[in-house]
DNA sequence: CATTTGTGTAAAGAAATTGTTAATGGATAA
DNA sequence: TTATCCATTAACAATTTCTTTACACAAATG
């Protein structure tokens, strides 16, 4: 699987917290815990997590304020927030998805639902960054997974993929070692200096087509 | 699987909403409730859930208006209406189906009962998408539930021909294991790693066709 | 010109992923 | 009931992919 996704959940109930971390790290999700809506944001903003599961009801500020704050952040912008709610307050549930959050699960928490709730929102963000990328006869498509030039299927390994992918998703725009490093292996992945070099050339060789180019001390950048 | 289905569930007993609730939702249906017939009414105009289950005898607005006043809208045209009857109340049973309902359902409730008409009432819905699948010299028909290749036969099992049927269903995209693991198999079940595989070698194996590709550490692809 | 820095390349070993077979228990049909 | 089929798992083989290593080469630096 892909490197795992960070998930922060913040509840002033312990057995809350226990629960969902149990549940979401059995799933292979890396999980981050707040107590209350400060914690809750200064976490946020240290571990920058893909997604923040909220209590409404929270000492020093509700979910919906921590909501609200996060998403006034450009950086949080794209982050999924989910709200728990008490049952059958859906005042609370509206308000909730008016605020900006991607759903919401209502106590008591059945540890099914919220895996494949979970789930399902990744799910949907994930479908949005599968776009086919054309760049004059070149086609990367992450559907089928192959590229195409001239008409001509090619088969790349995942990693390979990925980076191509990357530098095609914005043509002419150099990317740094570092940027490649942690968009592709993830920012705790640490490998040596010449396997992004590797990936390259078997790019450059299975391609046939000189797309990349090396700039030096900087990076690579994807052109025609 | 697709994002959870939403369930409006009307009654004014709180204990009839509660088992109710708590069984769909383990079901992995998103639940919202109402406690008489004008709430019910609010929150369909509000939530437009796949499906509304009515109480007969509510306050205010009986089921029966309920279904009408929704049934005479465009918008709820789709929408899968089931009526729960106190037992051996049957002329409410037919009036209810003449109304327009989908099913109806009699108190007391069973669990069990509920679930299987609930998920049967869904895949009724979702029959429309039981076509026959035609790839150059491969037909998967879902209806006799077989695969026919250059005119001869073959049968596979369940599990086998629903993996094949996914993957055929867009010839050429690749589907991850978790997308895989959640359409076939359903989004709680957990089977151990090599079950897909095993699957996938059988189907190859019986086809004697080469028709699904392998992409390591992706997933698998239906094409020929 | 020697040296430093950064990249290209090939080959080999490690790691990850999938393929295959056989065994098991459960379900289903005869 | 017995026989058969199905879904799943475990164990191991086979394969592919990833990473490292070691060195060549080039450009920049002093």
């Amino acid at each position: 699987m892909d490197k795992a996704k960070k998930i922060l959940i913040a509840d002033d109930e312990q057995d809350i917290l226990n629960i969902i971390s149990y549940n979401l790290s059995e799933q292979g999700y890396e999980i981050f815990t707040a107590r209350d809506g400060n914690e809750a944001l200064d976490q946020a903003r240290k571990i920058h997590p893909e997604l923040i599961i909220l209590d409404v009801m929270m000492p020093y500020k509700n979910g919906i304020e921590v909501c609200q704050i996060l998403r006034a952040h450009n950086d949080f912008k794209n982050t999924l927030i989910v709200f728990l709610t008490a049952m059958n307050d859906e005042s609370s549930e509206i308000k909730g998805l008016e605020t900006g959050a991607d759903d919401y699960i209502s106590k008591p928490i059945s540890p099914k639902v919220l895996n494949s709730r979970v789930n399902a929102l990744f799910r949907r963000i994930n479908k949005e960054t599968d776009k086919v990328i054309t760049v004059s006869n070149v086609i990367i498509d992450p559907v089928r997974f192959l590229i195409e030039i001239d008409g001509t299927e090619i088969i790349l390994a995942k990693k390979e993929f990925e980076l191509l992918y990357l530098l095609a998703s914005k043509p002419g725009r150099v990317f740094l070692r570092n940027e490649i490093l942690s968009q592709v292996w993830g920012s705790e992945v640490i490998v040596g200096d010449r396997t992004i070099d590797v990936h390259i050339r078997k790019i450059r060789q299975k391609s046939g087509v000189d797309c990349i180019t090396t700039v030096k001390g900087v990076g690579y950048k994807f052109e025609l």
